[in-house]
DNA sequence: ACATTAATTCGATAATTCCGGAAATATCGT
DNA sequence: ACGATATTTCCGGAATTATCGAATTAATGT
């Protein structure tokens, strides 16, 4: 994960609805849901959940499957913890590496 | 820690040029960096730079303190922290608690 | 008071994002 | 083929954000 990714990952993640809606999909279950299912649950216009939708699978956040009609919709726990982890890492200590507890690839 | 104001910081910073900008203050020891040191690692026009400097400090994840003319910038490791604890315990695992608990909860 | 440096605010323009209805596409059941 | 359901794409307007030069405020030294 590079700077350039993560401010991708983090512009689409800085909207109150696409957070809801990733923290949604995060505790869904392995089945995520289907964006019929995020649709009642933050009760916004198809078309406009279908744009958000859209700008987290398009930086990688979210996976699409298609079901009969339904596109079921799972988060990419990977990219989000690659995210959380460059974030630890470069934001969140002041000094290059405490020396200790030095885990993280 | 709450979604909205999780996705105001991820919002401020979801822009390469204050994500960078953030990442500096994060890496410049304890007395951070000034306005004008900023611009010289950036490289952008000075107001441009103050507009961003100015949302990373609306968002509460830059300080700054007058030390003469020069305005000196610290980030808030405590608010980062806050914010990257919540996108871990909300937006990182699928189910509520991984029943070993671990350490804060 | 004046000049100098540091940084912000102003003002105007360009670019981007957000939104949602209408139309289109995809899939399924009959 | 037809109708129903699920979702996207198209389109345009409204709102927001980005950019940056010029003017302005703030602090310091002479």
């Amino acid at each position: 994960m590079d700077l350039h990714q993560a401010a991708r990952c983090l512009e689409k993640l800085g909207s109150p609805t696409r957070l809801e809606l990733f923290r949604l999909l995060v505790r869904a279950g392995p089945d995520g849901l289907a964006v019929g299912e995020l649709q009642e649950h933050l009760g916004v216009p198809a078309s406009t959940l279908s744009h958000h939708v859209a700008q987290l699978v398009n930086v990688g956040l979210v996976r699409q499957e298609r079901e009969g009609r339904v596109l079921r919709c799972t988060p990419d726990f990977g990219l989000m913890t690659e995210l959380v982890d460059y974030l630890t890492e470069e934001c969140c200590r002041g000094v290059p590496a405490p020396k200790s507890a030095r885990r993280a690839s």
